[in-house]
RNA sequence: GUCCCUAUCGUCUAGAGGCCUAGGACACAAGAUUCUCAUUCUUGCAACAUGGGUUCGACUCCCAUUAGGGAUACCA
């Protein structure tokens, strides 16, 4: 019995059979495989919505296939829950995987299974045939060991490492080696490198172009002592298995890359083409620094849909990140689904970008200015169902009330008011229209009782008040009673002459809009009327008295 | 320490040696529009990190410096 069978003494598939397992992908010319592989650590963060997005993109828009991988080879730092987590962001943010988990969990996809820890044999069966070639070995070296091992480096100047002639189990004589398994020592299988560090290599990246590095010498683990591979092994294989032909990946990753294309190289397959992004930063004091997920509220997706920014909102900010002519191609192509705009790799910018809230609402209030009323009731509905019972009781008690409201300067309007940027700004915007939310405050009272001749103004509209006026008869109405009350017909006038009026035009009005919506700015106050109705508006207006 | 990446307006960026008097978007400021606000329109503000090369010519190529970021794990 050799060593290799003492280490693996459960039978386990052979190369040749997995291989046969999962043919070659039968694609179209330049048809991309890509992948979202995250780790079941928490929740999703925006940089995998990110990174998922541009995977997605390019591989949908080549015909290609976009699959999702769970990797939770670390089984102490998986949380309960968070592939839900992932599968249901995903598809939330229609990022639709063509294998992997679906919304709800379940696998789908003929290179299954999808999640690591299931793929346990398979990665086993290859690390075997290392050891069978040559190319991996047993270390049984002990984390005190390697804790010394480095500081004897670091006193020497050596560059620390497990590598050469620090690679104390490299050529461990085989007698010893069954010593040590058969006395229960733990270990771990390490790559055995070939690599020299003097000598130099070039590798391409689909964003940074040619980069240059010594090659790996290190002998890293590829099989923990759980019996798991560790990421740059599992991904080797699984990507190899899975026909991935780019991996669009985090720039954390670029360091390892002599690595895995040494990796690819040694264990005979072809290495997909790598591409290594920037991450989202946000601003730290006075430095950048990666958006945190211990931190950072906004590193979870699940954030924007709490503050009710739809969707598509933040996928067209983030696109905005990926390719910076997005916005041109937008202008130019109103009606059409972002999912139209050819995203190319080669335009994302090399360096990370800082998360920019206030682009985001731009885009959001952009958004929703042109959906239409029952589009915007519906979103509001919907995300207020979740998020904020009020509201929602509110909009079910009142949906026809509601939608009116919600139809002010949108219906019919040449260019819808932009002052939605998420669903939670929307309490704020109907509140006033509903009696026991409705209130005038002390201060919006004084600014009321400014005005010169305030009751008189307001006494002598209430009988003319109809409340079919349109917005002309309206305003005529306001005209002709700032001239019959010596109000200026606008500021100009006002200004030049300021001793000879009680007003201006906009005083006038500011009475009735206090009255009416207890605020001094609010959208158009015909349009409001009309919405209210006759009796609630001439009860307003008559509180006038009290005030 | 070593290795690697990055560096243009406040922010996201355009820029492939002469199209650059450095363009756009957001933000900000001013003005215009039948009232306030939100729109819309017009105008404005504002940047090539520093120092050396290469070249007739450099934002663009090369080198150094500086500053950020990453890697250096039986984490991904």
């Amino acid at each position: 019995m050799s060593y290799i069978d003492k280490i693996f003494p459960n039978p386990l598939p052979t190369v040749d059979e997995i291989e046969a397992k999962y043919p070659r992908r039968n694609l179209p010319d330049g048809a991309k495989v890509t992948r979202v592989a995250p780790s079941p650590t928490g929740f999703m963060h925006i940089g995998g919505i990110y990174a998922a997005l541009i995977n997605e993109r390019l591989a949908h828009q080549s015909g290609g296939v976009f699959f999702l991988r769970i990797e939770d080879t670390d089984t102490k730092r998986e949380v309960e829950g968070a592939t839900e987590v992932i599968c249901s962001s995903l598809a939330d943010y229609d990022l639709n995987i063509d294998e992997g988990f679906d919304r709800n969990g379940n696998e789908i996809g003929a290179y299954a299974p999808y999640r690591q820890s299931e793929r346990k044999t398979i990665y086993q069966a290859y690390i075997k045939h290392m050891l069978e070639t040559g190319k991996a070995y047993p270390c049984f070296a002990t984390q005190e060991e390697l804790e010394a091992l480095r500081k004897t480096q670091e006193a020497s100047g050596a560059r620390p490492g497990y590598y050469g002639r620090w690679a104390k189990y490299r050529d461990y004589p085989v007698e010893k080696i069954e010593e040590k398994l058969d006395a229960g020592i733990p270990f771990v299988i390490r790559f055995k490198s070939n690599g020299s560090y003097n000598n130099k290599i070039v590798i391409q990246d689909g964003l940074k172009g040619k980069i240059n590095f010594p090659e790996n010498d290190l002998d890293v683990v590829i099989m923990k002592s759980d019996g798991l591979p560790t990421y740059h092994f599992a991904h080797v294989v699984d990507d190899h298995l899975m026909g991935t032909t780019h991996v669009i990946r985090g720039d954390e990753w670029i360091s390892s890359l002599p690595l895995h294309i040494q990796l690819f190289k040694e264990m005979g397959f072809k290495a997909p083409k790598y591409t290594h992004i920037a991450p989202i930063q946000k601003m730290d004091g006075d430095s950048r620094r990666k958006l945190s997920k211990r931190h950072d509220p906004e590193a979870d997706v699940r954030f924007y849909d709490k503050v009710g920014y739809p969707r598509v909102a933040v996928i067209e900010y983030l696109l905005n990140l990926v390719n910076s002519n997005f916005e041109d191609w937008k202008r130019n192509n109103q009606t059409k689904s972002y999912k139209d705009f050819p995203v190319s790799l080669n335009k994302l910018s090399p360096s990370g970008a800082l998360f920019d809230f206030v682009k985001l609402n731009n885009i959001s209030k952009e958004i929703i200015a042109k959906m239409t009323t029952e589009e915007v009731y519906d979103a509001v509905y919907n995300w207020a169902e979740k998020n904020d019972a009020n509201l929602h009781n509110l909009m079910t008690a009142n949906s026809d009330y509601v939608k009116a409201i919600l139809s002010i300067e949108r219906t019919g309007a040449k260019n819808a008011r932009k002052d939605i940027a998420k669903y939670s700004d929307v309490s704020a915007e109907i509140e006033y229209f509903f009696d026991d939310k409705f209130a005038i405050s002390d201060e919006m009272k004084a600014e009321l009782k400014s005005v010169k001749k305030y009751v008189e103004l307001v006494d002598t509209y209430i009988p003319m008040f109809n409340e079919n006026d349109t917005k002309d008869e309206w305003f005529a109405k306001m005209q002709k009673l700032a001239d019959d009350f010596n109000f200026a017909k606008n500021g100009k006038e006002y200004k030049a002459n300021p001793d000879a009026f009680n007003g201006d035009i906009s005083s006038v009005v500011k009475v009735f809009r206090i009255l009416i919506t207890g605020k001094t700015q609010s959208p158009d106050l015909s349009e409001i009327q009309h919405v209210m109705g006759k009796e609630r508006v001439l009860s307003r207006l008559n509180t006038v008295k009290n005030i």
